[in-house]
DNA sequence: TTCCGACAGTGGGGTCGCAAT
DNA sequence: ATTGCGACCCCACTATCGGAA
């Protein structure tokens, strides 16, 4: 199959806001693909490579050649491609990578190279991904739809999906199991402003566990082995010794465990996220020991032959009890009380942790999905900033000001303090006004960021207060979105960097 | 007919490893 | 030694489609 035809059909998605024209559209072309390329056509048009990446980002993509006057690419060439570029490395590596994608750009077609630079950029924005290909993979070899996520769900990835999918229908499918030492996609959490939401989504009694700011961690053993995955299925397993010997004393043969990773101080209250991070990051560590990580597991997806993604919550939770002990489970409490839950969501608030995920006892693990059975919970600041600058926006947001520089009083200097940008928590009539608005108050625009006299405060949600190593002020917000303009408040009244600290210490 | 679940899109701060400067 | 870049960690929120209620 010609990379033209993959053009075009993502055009044709984009093209097209109804799901279910695009998953026709994804399906005819699928159709098309030569068996053997099934996998690289599914990966391409849901945005991803089969080589994971190449060591291709925005600066490789800046000088695109001359494009081709007629097409001539193809599937299993540009795959070629793709695998000689993500194997160059050493010195100079990035000079001989730009080449290898400018080769292969300059023989593309206009139409072509706007396709690959986009799915290089990792901005497809055809409004389809893995949720949409899903669907037309389905289509495409005429199986139920739920068969093929939950093949997806248990592979990690669609590409090997489809092919089984086209070659042998609902058959090939029966056959992706969940397998102890392959990581699957995990179970994510909706959020819900207050305890209260999350309890009437939810019916009856509920569990309410604590929500640590760590790393997700998929643990697998088999036999005496270890295997320690993250969320995107990257194995993190040399990383992590003491996890590793934690859960080796546990008395399983087989097992598949959910669970979260955290760097503790002694006291047993957390380290701020960017220690957790750095320790789990770090591949070959040197000099200082080494922060320990904390594993505190959740769940159990399979126990020593006998999966168990599709019993109950409350049924997982029994096994997993039966095999780890108290201080490796992360603590968690089983009521329909909601002054008992928010006993729970107060103890874990006070000890520094994240919150809760309040947790369904009847649904499956629905991996890869946000399901409504888990449902998450924390306490939010807020605070009145003032906009020192705005950032053109991106996209659909093309032409708005989206991205506010976000800055406290500071009552010394008489001055603002950034803490940090927000494009979160718009819609399109905000974005529309915003954008007026602080054209009025321009003074000064480059390429990319529109500064402003420092005059509009806007009400911003955040998470918590970190250190910075970018800000001079040294903090920066934590998952900042805006509430609501305060065009009643003048920047004389907003809050200052003092409050910012009281309202929300920096640990450590 | 209305409601709501699932998806895609739009980017945020921070860290590490590696190559280039 | 410092800077730039790519890849991953963490993530919130809105708009939209289309099936469920």
């Amino acid at each position: 199959m010609r990379i033209a035809e993959l053009a075009g059909t993502s055009a044709a998605v984009a093209g097209t806001p109804g799901r279910k024209a695009k998953v026709t559209a994804l399906a005819e072309c699928l159709r098309a693909a030569e068996p053997g390329e099934a996998a690289i056509v599914v990966a391409y048009l849901s945005g991803e490579l089969p080589q994971r990446q190449i060591g291709v980002g925005y600066a490789a993509l800046r000088d695109v050649p001359p494009p081709a006057s007629e097409p001539s690419l193809t599937v299993p060439e540009v795959d070629a491609a793709f695998t000689e570029i993500g194997g160059v490395s050493g010195p100079g590596s990035v000079a001989r990578r730009r080449e290898l994608v400018a080769a292969l750009l300059g023989r593309a077609t206009r139409a072509e190279q706007d396709f690959l630079i986009r799915l290089l950029a990792g901005e497809l924005r055809q409004g389809a991904l893995d949720g949409v290909m899903a669907e037309a993979i389905a289509a495409a070899a005429q199986v139920p739809a739920a068969r093929v996520r939950r093949a997806v769900m248990l592979r990690g990835s669609l590409g090997p999906v489809a092919t089984a999918a086209l070659a042998e229908g609902t058959a090939g499918l029966a056959a992706f199991t969940l397998e102890v030492g392959r990581p699957i996609k995990p179970m994510l959490a909706a959020a819900a402003p207050s305890l209260d939401e999350a309890f009437g989504k939810l019916a009856a009694d509920a569990a309410v566990e604590w929500k640590l700011d760590g790393i997700r961690a998929q643990v697998h053993v088999s036999g005496g082995e270890v295997a320690v995955f993250t969320r995107t299925l990257d194995e993190i397993t040399a990383r992590l010794p003491e996890v590793v010997e934690a859960v080796r004393g546990l008395p399983v043969h087989d097992a598949v465990f959910d669970g979260e990773l955290i760097a503790l101080r002694p006291d047993g209250r957390p380290h701020p996220f960017q220690v957790t991070a750095a320790r789990t990051a770090t591949r070959t560590p040197k000099g200082v020991a080494p922060v320990p990580l904390a594993v505190f597991l959740f769940d159990v997806l399979h126990l020593d032959g006998a999966d168990l993604l599709d019993a109950p919550g409350a049924e997982r939770n029994a096994a997993l009890a039966r095999v780890v002990p108290a201080e490796l489970r992360m603590p968690r409490v089983v009521t329909g009380d909601p002054a008992r839950a928010k006993e729970v969501f107060d103890e874990a608030v006070a000890r520094g942790h994240e919150g809760v995920v309040v947790k369904s006892l009847d649904t499956p693990y629905t991996a890869g999905r946000r399901g409504a059975g888990w449902i998450k919970v924390k306490p939010r600041h807020s605070l009145d900033l003032v906009v020192l600058a705005v950032e053109w926006g991106h996209g659909r947001r093309q032409g708005l000001l989206s991205n506010l520089h976000l800055g406290a009083r500071d009552p010394e200097t008489g001055g603002f303090v950034m803490l940090g940008k927000t494009f979160k928590g718009l819609t399109d009539e905000l974005l529309a006004w915003q954008t007026a608005k602080l054209r009025e108050l321009a003074v000064r625009e480059d390429s990319w960021t529109v500064h402003v006299r420092p005059e509009l405060v806007v009400e911003i949600a955040f998470d918590g207060v970190q250190h910075s190593p970018r800000y001079p002020g040294g903090i920066a917000l934590r998952f900042a979105r805006v509430l609501r303009y305060r065009p009643d408040k003048s920047a004389s009244e907003a809050d200052t960097i003092d409050t910012v600290r009281a309202v929300a210490p920096v640990l450590d």
